[in-house]
RNA sequence: GGAGAGAUGGCUGAGCGGUUGAAAGCACCGGUCUUGAAAACCGGCAAAGGGGCAACUCUUUCCUGGGUUCGAAUCCCAGUCUCUCCGCCA
């Protein structure tokens, strides 16, 4: 969320970038309803001054007035939380300002490619698609899903099972042991609150799933990303300077409606309404987002890295990048059977942006309160690293190479085929 | 599910109708001492919001929301959460 103060001082600027960022509200209601909250506040803390003053003398014959006082004071409240509210709700639908080396286009095709990594390899055969190979193994299974589930669920079964499983703890395990992560396993449902503090509420509403709960008044959600509850950690709280850089890895699974995505995908898993993902936070001093985020990817590509996977990195557009993200990079894998690159990780700097959504604060080295940096990336996503091993990995004979990384993880097996 | 106890500043914890934004301790920041560090001693230190170029100043805030009162951290009501005991289940 951005500071009203912020706000007022660079509004034509604002107003430019947001425009850039998919953004297409009228924006001058807010300058209006600032200045009108403003009015009323200084309106009311003046009668407030006046009854807190007659309460200090306690005479009698003033006891009156104060009365009629207390009856003004909660009118101009009254308005003044209106107005304060008609604001807030604009501002809370507002996305974060892009960092000035991003890119500023409306539409994805503006993405910049950053780097290039890996070999393609070269198949003597027509690669299959990971549907087709996890199908034929009969160890993927979306037909099952269907019956007992829906459409964009999958039952992975056997050693895809295992593999899944081996991927998700080796990437755990890297981050753990080498990247200096702390490993989290955390609720997979949040609150109302929890959810807006991250950005997913209020503007997303319709992509969460939503759990019915006996209160009404306390809604929860399963979690689209484990970046929602892990975030979320530092909420509400002033955190020491010694406690920071924050680093937690968590492996959850992620429930998305994939609403306005039909269609999309509709094939295999690549879009799924669960799925693994192994994600990365960073709670940093709010000047150290830049460099945290060159860490956080390149942790991320560390993992193709060792998985002998071609890859790419691109830097996001304005127009691309999440709604709380200030400088998105996202690591795309190679795919032979769609013979493009697949976005596998998504590693975004938020800013302070979530910190004020969250009143996230720490002292500074001079003991000042500031909002905290806050930054989430995959690392990575499981589902899709499944995918890419199997569609990388995969023979003309229908099995499926084990990457020597994941071995130990799987009984030392070095190949999946069909028995 | 039944019976109690509690929720106060970054943390621990006093206060239970009137300069209480709140004692004390810890943590943190600055200083003295020390070759350096520690210890000791001295000083500082809540947050949010409003006004002001600034120095500064005002308002709000003691779980949340109502109520009583000229005045509430303190009294009343409702809710949320936490802890202890009993029952039940993993």
């Amino acid at each position: 969320m951005h500071n009203i103060k912020d706000f007022r001082d660079n509004f034509e600027n604002f107003k430019k970038i947001l425009k850039f960022r998919n953004y297409e509200n009228n924006l001058d209601d807010v300058l209006h309803l600032d200045k009108e909250n403003r009015n009323l506040i200084q309106e009311k803390e003046k009668l407030e001054m006046e009854k807190k003053s007659i309460s200090k003398t306690k005479d009698q014959s003033l006891f009156v007035k104060s009365k009629e006082i207390s009856l003004k004071i909660d009118k101009l409240s009254k308005k003044q939380k209106e107005i304060k509210d008609k604001l807030d709700i604009i501002l809370k639908a507002i996305p974060n300002i892009p960092l000035k080396d991003v890119p500023l286009a409306k539409d994805e095709i503006n993405n910049k490619e950053i780097s290039k990594s890996g070999e393609i390899k070269n198949f003597n055969f027509e690669p299959k698609s990971h549907y087709e190979i996890g199908e034929k193994l009969n160890m993927l299974d979306f037909d099952l899903a269907t019956k007992t589930t829906g459409s964009r669920f999958v039952f992975v079964k056997d050693k895809l099972a295992a593999l899944e499983r081996a991927i998700s703890n080796f990437m755990i395990d890297t981050h753990t042991q080498k990247n200096g992560y702390k490993e989290i396993s955390p609720p997979l449902m949040a609150t109302e609150n929890t959810m807006f503090g991250t950005g997913q509420l209020p503007k997303f509403e319709d992509d969460q799933f939503e759990i019915k709960f006996d209160d009404k008044n306390d809604r929860k959600f399963l979690i689209p990303t484990a970046e929602v509850i892990l975030t979320n950690m530092v909420k509400n709280q002033i955190l020491n300077l010694k406690s920071l850089p924050l680093r937690l890895v968590a492996s959850t699974p992620c429930f998305r409606k994939e609403a306005g995505s039909y269609g999309k995908d509709t094939k295999g898993m690549i879009r799924q309404h669960q799925f693994y993902k192994v994600e990365l936070v960073s709670i940093v001093e709010n000047n150290k987002c830049n460099e945290e985020l060159e860490r956080m990817t390149n942790c991320a590509t560390k993992i193709l890295d060792d998985l002998n996977l071609p890859y790419k990195k691109i830097i996001l557009c304005s127009g691309d990048m999440g709604f709380s993200a200030e400088k998105t990079y996202d690591i795309e894998v190679w795919l032979p059977s769609e013979k493009k690159y697949r976005e596998i990780s998504s590693c975004s700097s938020c800013g302070t942006f979530q910190a004020k959504r969250m009143m996230a604060r720490y002292k500074n080295n001079e003991n000042k309160t500031e909002y905290v940096g806050t930054l989430n990336g995959s690392g990575l996503a499981v589902g899709r690293t499944l995918i890419a091993v199997l569609e990388n990995y995969q023979t003309e004979d229908g099995s499926v190479i084990v990457p020597e990384v994941l071995r130990p993880y799987m009984g030392n097996i070095d190949k999946i085929s069909l028995n």
